[in-house]
DNA sequence: TATTGTTATACTCTATAACTATA
DNA sequence: TATAGTTATAGAGTATAACAATA
C-alpha cells in the first residue's frame, strides 16, 4: 500500500498571494471564534449586528445593512431572527416613520455581555502572538487595506 | 425632514477587535477580487482548487478538501462544476483505486493563466500600499495568525 | 420620485447521511 | 474496519424583484 500524504500539498504561487494569506488568517480566527462561542448561538455577523445596535440605539435596518455590507432583505431576516430570540425590539422611528428604530432588550444586553467575555479570551489568544508594537503595526496595516 | 447619516455608525468596541479588523480587510480584498475577475467566472475557492491541481497534478479530491478546509461532498460538487466547464479531468489513481487523480485540461491551464494576470493587477493594488519591509512584516504577521 | 421596510422566491454554498468500491 | 468517492437531501445565507408606507 502506497502512502499518500494529504497534508503536504504544494500551494504553489497561491502561498504568495496576499489575498490568500489574508484569507487563511481570517479562516483561522473564524474557526477559533466559533469554538470560543461554543453553546452560545452566535455567528460573527448577527453578533456584530447586535453590538452595533448596542452602540447605536435606535439605529435603522438600512444603516446596519450599509455598515455591514449587505442589503435590506438580508438584514431584515437577520433582525427577524434576533427579534424571535428576544434580543431586540423594533419601534417605528418618530423622525422618519419609514424606519424601524432598533433597540436591545435586557436579554440582548446580557447576550452581548456573555459573548464579549468569550471574545476577550478568544482575542487574547491571537493578540498574545504579538508584541504591543507589532500589534499596533498589524492593526494599522489591516486598516490600510480596508480603507 | 431630519437628516440621518447612515455611514457614520459608531462601531463601538467592535472596531478594536482584531477579528473584526481582519474581517474588514478580507472583505475589502474580496470585493476587489470579484471586480478584478469581472467576466471571468471564478470565485476564490474554485480558482484556488484549480491552482492547487495545477501545482499538484494527480491530486485527490480528499487532499484538496483537507487543504482548503472543506469536506468531501463539498469538494465533489466544486470539482463537478469545474469538470463541466472542461477545466479538469478525473482519472482513477493507479496507486489507490479509490482515489480520483485530478489533472488540468489545456483549457484549465489557460483559465489559470488568464486569471493569474488579473490577480496580479489586483494584488499589486494592495501590495503598493506597503513598503517592501512593511509587506514582509505583514505577511509574517498573517502567517503567525494562521499557524 | 426616492427610500425603508417587507415578503416571496430562488440560488449558492455547505454539511449530513447513506451507499459503493476499494484498501 | 477504514477511506475515497458519490448521491440525495436539507439547511443557512444571500440576493432579486415586487409591493406598501412614508418622505
Amino acid at each position: 500500500m502506497e502512502e499518500i500524504d494529504d497534508d503536504r500539498l504544494d500551494l504553489g504561487d497561491l502561498s504568495e498571494l496576499l489575498g490568500f494569506q489574508l484569507r487563511l488568517a481570517q479562516a483561522a480566527m473564524h474557526r477559533d471564534f466559533v469554538e470560543a462561542m461554543g453553546d452560545l448561538d452566535f455567528k460573527q455577523r448577527p453578533l456584530a449586528t447586535l453590538m452595533l445596535i448596542g452602540s447605536n440605539p435606535g439605529v435603522s435596518q438600512i444603516a446596519l445593512a450599509n455598515t455591514l455590507g449587505t442589503d435590506r432583505a438580508t438584514m431584515m431576516m437577520m433582525v427577524d431572527k434576533l427579534q424571535d430570540r428576544g434580543l431586540l425590539i423594533r419601534t417605528r422611528s418618530t423622525a422618519d416613520r419609514r424606519r424601524q428604530a432598533l433597540h436591545l432588550t435586557p436579554a440582548g444586553t446580557k447576550a452581548i455581555r456573555d459573548a464579549r467575555r468569550r471574545i476577550q479570551t478568544h482575542e487574547k489568544k491571537f493578540i498574545d502572538l504579538f508584541t504591543p508594537a507589532e500589534l499596533k503595526k498589524l492593526r494599522e496595516f489591516l486598516q490600510r487595506i480596508s480603507a
